[in-house]
RNA sequence: GGGGGAGUAGCUCAACUGGUAGAGCACCUGCUUUGCAAGCAGGGGGUCAGGGGUUCGAAUCCCCUCUUCUCCA
């Protein structure tokens, strides 16, 4: 029997060896420079810009192993993972590649080479399918194929037509595409898989995916041949081992042994037996998954957080720890225990992973911790809403109670489930989605002011190239939209809001964190026609300048003249600019860990989120100012290139914000070096399709207005430049002259003063409790002695109700049995305090009680518990009056 | 971007309806016992995150800021 090792050797020897492909290695799990992807999830990732042309290959067919992760966006299998014999969120797809260069004969006549001749599958055992055709687009049926396939020998039956789903391959709404031809392995023991081949069985399950790109989709959804057409093939790995082992699932080849052990002896569970409904050896294949996932995403770059790919990782590293702890009966931290198997396991195909293990395993252990520390919180908060049900004699946890306990301390419903059955609960699961829904409705609602998601009608293209001026320019007016719905006819009239579409424009629509433009738009030809542009958004190629007619009306075919609010939009690119500086800054002060993870650019400030773990001290901050400032000072050249994305990336120094989708050829901005060859890695590069001074010194002045946390691991700082950081200098200005001022001292001279008033404030507060303790002294010495408790009454200094509270101990210990009342002028109000000593209390005497009329007595009221109370009053001048009634209060109550 | 929590002794957390901030662990001193673990007695340790407000009185109620956790997008 093949190892898995053996198995992934085979096929890529077969390719390299004996037909002259190239092997390449896999791409990172987490592409980095395909931002709209959350993981690489199929072979062909890394190759997309052959297929589309952009970029020519170096090798016309090559084979590799690719790692996927299918967790989150388009292909999810997360949920399912556990539960079968071939899911899994982790796999390897093994590929052979023809960019022009071989086509549909040499591909199937391998594919079969490899699988029957060099792997010996009985031919009985394998089905293929090939593509149907599609009159309607005017695909015929791919008969070129099936030709092929009885040509090598595939059995007479075993040749079955597909859909368009199942066999014609698409990239996207647009581009490369083509038939597919899919083998598919029959595991039934009779040979009766023929009606199963894509029937959701896992008796019978596809195993190599052979596609043919020969047409590109146009964006009016016709077809044209390619120039050069292409073979794109992928096998799961984890699914053709299993066949060469003879196993029944993917998860009892040797790729998952290891690791099974491995959780056996990490966790001290009961041996995985391999069935599908026990909750044990699911949790095993679960575990053994998402730790593969787990390691290689970290190990590739990404991080567990709470944002889009962060956060999948971070769902299923909780998942995992769940069915350990629920399943298994872990108890502490143990899934970074089995990075080192996947490492050992899967090091020598994929090198990268023995570069740092450490790293991963650290980070696996601290979102462990974290997740136990939230996990105890939860059960506690639980068997608390447990006691409350049982206290109100329902068996029913509410769903807003479940919901509250996994919205607010992140404890899942599953755990509460289970918590519950063992309290003989159970949970109000409707009810708990119901406040679900609710939840994200919420969420929803919070988002913008303008939204258009989808419109009716054929939106025409719109050139914006003139948005980098500031000048006014003019265009025809192509239509509007409103309620979602182009609208090409009529007239758009005074008072009527719209999204109004151009053929040309200079307002900047929002995007890469910079916001839309506002500005005016008037006809020249027609005076008191106005239309005011409040938010200028993008949707596609089209630009939608979103507003209020003001006056006049505007027909589809006018001319008019556009005007951004100039004020506003160079406030705008200061700001922008400044974000440049900023970002460079951040890296050089706090180092190269600081990664750009988001912005926004307004007229107002620029707001910059970055990855960084603690708080910025202000060390930190003035350094990084100063390091802004220092390059606006010296006024800079700021400059733009179009360049293409292959050739930018090249760039040095260069800094690509992660998640950003970037067109190819690519716009790249440099401060400093006025062309990219000049660039070093001190220079601020970026790819950015933003608006900018053409020189820093118009930034003017750069000052860090706040910073705050956003999420695990990241940080926000808000920036202010040109006017507005010359107003928040105005008022800091201001508010240091009024001190100054104050204290006639120098601006540098106030901490020292500020300082000095802060001791001697102590030192007067320390005086005044020393006075305290005498008067207190001299009352206690003069107090007279009623039936053996001493009556203390008498006014005190004003010294605040602390200080006299803590005198209070010193006089209950002094004096066995005192009834004390105190009263003192503060002022403005008169405090009040009665005191007794434990004997007077059990006698019946209560502070709260007797405070009462005294209180009344100086204009106030108060209250406390039987052996203190403090009550306060206005009225100074009946202090000795109160007290002389207080006396006479306290001797007879001592009688 | 929106929502919900938390912040009290070195650590983990209490403090009822607003009424003199406590416990366990850790620490220090002494005693006892001793192979180890420990036991007993005493003690130190607080800006109740920070600031403002309401109140006679705020850890507690309200507002703002900071830090942190969590869910959704």
């Amino acid at each position: 029997m093949p190892t898995s090792s053996e198995i992934r050797q085979q096929f890529i020897d077969f390719f390299c060896q004996k037909h002259g492909h190239t092997f390449v290695a896999s791409s990172p799990v987490v592409p980095l420079d395909d931002p709209t992807l959350l993981f690489a999830n199929a072979g062909m990732n890394q190759f997309k810009p052959y297929f589309l042309g952009t970029e020519k290959p170096k090798h016309t067919r090559v084979a590799n192993t690719q790692k996927c992760i299918r967790a989150g966006g388009k292909h999810n299998d997360l949920d399912d993972v556990g539960k079968d014999t071939y899911h899994h969120t982790f796999f390897e797809m093994l590929g052979n590649w023809s960019f022009g260069d071989y086509f549909k004969p040499d591909a199937i006549a391998w594919a079969w080479e490899l699988l029957t001749g060099v792997w010996a599958i009985d031919p009985k055992r394998l089905h293929v399918t090939v593509f149907e055709g599609d009159p309607a687009n005017g695909i015929p049926r791919d008969d070129e194929a099936a030709d092929i396939w009885k040509s090598v020998g595939v059995q007479p039956g075993h040749i079955h037509l597909g859909n368009k789903k199942d066999n014609f391959w698409e990239m996207g709404d647009t581009g490369p595409c083509g038939p597919c031809t899919e083998i598919h392995y029959d595991a039934t023991p009779d040979l009766s898989g023929a009606k199963l081949v894509n029937g959701g069985s896992d008796k019978v399950v596809e195993i190599w995916n052979n596609v043919f790109i020969q047409f590109n989709r146009n964006p009016d959804k016709s077809l044209t041949p390619l120039p050069a057409k292409h073979v794109d093939t992928g096998m799961g790995f984890e699914r053709i081992t299993k066949v060469l082992q003879g196993k029944s699932s993917n998860y009892d080849t040797d790729i998952f042994a290891p690791l099974f052990e491995a959780i056996r002896a990490t966790t001290n569970a009961a041996p995985y037996e391999g069935k599908l409904d026990d909750l044990k050896d699911i949790a095993y294949r679960v575990i053994a998954d998402h730790i593969r996932t787990l390691t290689f995403a970290l190990t590739d770059g990404a991080t567990i957080g709470n944002l889009g790919r962060d956060y999948v990782l971070k769902r299923i590293l909780r998942r995992a720890e769940r069915y350990g702890r629920q399943c298994l009966g872990t108890d502490g931290p143990f899934l970074h225990k089995l990075v080192p198997t996947v490492v050992e396991q899967l090091g020598t195909p994929f090198p990268e992973l023995k570069r740092n293990p450490e790293k991963v395993r650290g980070q696996i252990y601290e979102e462990e911790v974290a997740f136990l520390r939230n996990l105890d919180r939860g059960l506690k908060l639980f068997m608390g809403i447990a006691e409350k049900t049982k206290a109100a004699k329902s068996t029913v946890i509410s769903g807003a109670d479940a919901f509250k306990l996994y919205d607010t301390y992140g404890l899942y419903i599953d755990i509460t489930e289970q918590m519950a059955g063992e309290q003989g609960l159970t949970v109000d699961a409707t009810g708990y989605e119901k406040e679900m829904e609710a939840a994200k409705e919420l969420a929803r609602k919070g988002g913008k002011k303008f939204v258009v998601t989808a419109v009716k009608g054929e939106l025409p293209k719109t050139d914006d190239s003139p948005k980098y001026d500031v000048e006014t320019i003019e265009a025809k007016v192509l239509g509007w939209v409103v309620d979602n719905a182009m609208i090409t006819s009529g007239t758009l009239g005074a008072g009527e809001s719209a999204a109004l579409v151009l053929d040309r424009t200079n307002f900047y629509a929002e995007q890469g964190g910079q916001v839309g433009d506002t500005g005016t738009i008037d006809n020249p030809a027609t005076p008191g026609v106005e239309f005011q542009v409040e938010d200028t958004q993008r949707l596609g190629d089209t630009v939608l300048h979103f507003g209020t007619m003001l006056g006049g009306g505007l027909k589809v075919g006018d001319t008019v003249s556009l005007m951004q609010g100039t004020l506003r939009r160079i406030d705008v690119m200061r700001n922008h600019t400044a974000t440049h500086l900023l970002n460079l800054g951040l890296r050089t002060v706090l180092g190269g860990h600081v990664e750009q993870k988001g912005s926004l650019v307004d007229d107002a400030k620029t707001r910059f989120d970055f990855s960084h773990d603690k708080p910025l001290s202000a060390e930190d901050v003035r350094r990084i100012e100063s390091f802004v400032n220092d390059r606006i000072g010296r006024d800079l050249p700021v400059s733009a290139f179009e360049l293409p994305l292959e050739q930018a990336k090249g760039v040095a120094g260069v800094r690509a914000v992660f998640g950003e989708k970037y067109p190819d050829p690519v716009r790249v901005v440099l401060i400093g070096p006025e062309k990219p060859e000049a660039a070093t890695f001190d220079d601020s590069v970026e790819f950015c399709g933003g608006t900018h001074v053409p020189r820093t010194g118009t930034i003017g002045y750069f000052k860090i207005q706040s910073q705050e946390p956003v999420a695990k691991g990241v940080r926000r700082v808000t920036a202010v430049t040109g006017r507005a950081a010359a107003e928040a200098m105005t008022q800091l200005s201001t508010t240091v002259t009024a001190l100054t001022d104050r204290f006639q001292c120098k601006p540098e001279e106030l901490p020292v003063r500020v300082g000095g008033l802060d001791d001697e404030i102590k030192r007067l507060q320390e005086h005044l409790k020393r006075a305290l303790a005498l008067t207190i002294d001299g009352l206690l010495d003069a107090a007279p002695t009623v039936n053996g408790t001493k009556v203390v009454v008498g006014q005190l200094p004003p010294a605040g109700s602390e200080a006299v509270r803590a005198q209070l101990d010193r006089i209950k210990q002094k004096a066995k049995s005192a009834f004390v009342v105190f009263g003192w002028d503060e002022g403005d109000k008169v405090p009040l305090v009665v005191a007794l000593t434990p004997d007077l209390v059990k006698k019946g005497l209560k502070a709260g009680e007797l405070i009462k009329p005294l209180a009344e007595l100086i204009g106030g009221k108060g209250g406390g518990k039987p052996d203190f109370a403090q009550a306060g009053g206005k009225d100074a001048a009946k202090l000795p009056e109160m007290l002389a009634k207080a006396k006479e209060l306290a001797e007879q109550a001592c009688e």
